[in-house]
DNA sequence: CGGGACGTTGACGCCCGTCAAGACATGTGG
DNA sequence: CCACATGTCTTGACGGGCGTCAACGTCCCG
């Protein structure tokens, strides 16, 4: 065992680390790919099953087949702050350690489908094999840059900076994954959802949202599914900028 | 190496974790810490001095010996987020890699001292030596449930609440070093630095610290102390919760 | 003593949270 | 197939918390 942290944590695979993770994952050799496939059973899921709980001990661990997870915390009021959404091949309760409880809670965002292990027999994994260990390792690190990246934006970035982030990094993720450029997004989480990963308001990010579309940079109408019109000028809001005829204001 | 993540990464001691790291580091066998202890080389530098700058490549690895260091991103228009202060034996550079550059900058708050090391010296200890890179990944994992906790608090808490959690952590952090109780918090940072840290701004953190101050909760006057008079009301002030002869109310 | 950095306090305004009503989609039972 | 309930998104009205700008006070160090 390499680690002896006090909650268990999840790996989520960001728009910008995906293609990394999935390399990593297929550079692993094949005999030890099959071990690690070896002994999880899936699960199925509808939207809004509760997947674990914080503070519950962290038994299993759970990767993420299809469909998307939120991990979340929430305040005692009932505030909640979703620190990810983990798409296919993210992993729940990875902790290097033993005898720990979840520090987060996760719930199905929508259908899912999970691998689920026994967290002994995949710990096991860790312990006699370093690459499945450096796998982990290093999308824990990536893992920790992205939450300091996301606290400067909770901190400091305008709702219509975040939005425009966001529907940005669903893109990419979503352009990386089918390998080309796209003119619709996905959206397949609640506004309630995107609000507390933002740390805004579902009315705000639906207000935001329409801005935007009267602004011609986005359309909307489809349930689900953003289009996106003019990717200049949502990367401009996404910087906080505004191009006027190649001049740039802020 | 067991890492290779995309930045180098801090290692903050945190109020909740400043003792979990001091017992890991004793439990070093004392062979290994002098090991660790050799070769480093030591700096004296004074407040505002930079140490590392975000995009440099990490060529080093500093440890804190005393002094405050404040660990922080930019947004390219100038908005800050101090992401971490770092007090005695925080680390600064550690990224389990050798090709990296450094994910943040650092900075000294105070005068400080720093023990340096050239990465290579450490990267090879950290190879030979599991129970130091156990060390380093325990931080890691602390820091990365440290993070998910300050989105929380930079999304959702109001600013009484950041300011409330900022003193009181900053108290913790010195009674668990002094061993005992205590009736005032030394604060080296400047407002400024603190408002970087809760993502509020100078005025605010100075405005809600009067405000504490009239109501009798805490005590203002020397120049980087505060004194605490009551400390049920200070925590009441960090949950969002206001206490009336036993009752609660948000 | 004087200058500069930092903290305090006030005035003002805006962004975004809150509350509320309505539109729209989806599912369920009759 | 329709009536209805339910959950979600949209839009408006309103207010408050905190950012911005500015003036002043205070401390420190030359």
């Amino acid at each position: 065992m390499e680690l002896r942290g006090d909650t268990a944590m999840a790996i989520s695979i960001d728009s910008n680390t995906v293609s990394a993770f999935q390399s990593r994952l297929q550079a692993l050799d094949s005999s030890i790919l099959a071990r690690l496939n070896d002994k999880s059973r899936a699960v199925s899921l509808i939207e809004g099953s509760p997947i674990v709980v914080e503070g519950d001990s962290a038994t299993s661990i759970y990767r993420v087949r299809s469909g998307v997870v939120s991990i979340f915390k929430l305040l005692p009021d009932g505030r909640r702050q979703v620190t990810g959404f983990l798409y296919s091949d993210g992993f729940i309760g990875v902790t290097f350690n033993m005898e720990d409880v979840y520090g987060y809670t996760a719930e199905a965002v929508t259908r899912c489908i999970l691998d689920v292990w026994p967290r002994p027999a995949l710990d096991r994994l860790f312990d006699e094999v370093p690459a499945v260990r450096r796998l982990f390792l290093a999308e824990m690190a990536d893992e920790l840059t992205a939450a300091q990246d996301r606290m400067l934006m909770l901190a400091r970035r305008s709702a219509e900076e975040r939005v425009a982030v966001f529907l940005l990094a669903m893109a990419r993720r979503q352009a990386d994954i089918e390998g080309r450029r796209l003119d619709a997004v996905d959206i397949p989480m609640r506004w309630a959802d995107i609000a507390d990963y933002l740390g805004l308001t579902p009315e705000t990010v639906s207000r935001t949202l329409s801005v935007l579309r009267d602004r011609g940079i986005i359309q909307t109408g489809q349930r689900g599914r953003i289009g996106i019109l003019n990717w200049s000028e949502l990367q401009s809001a996404a910087d906080g900028t505004r191009v006027r005829n190649g001049e740039i204001y802020r």
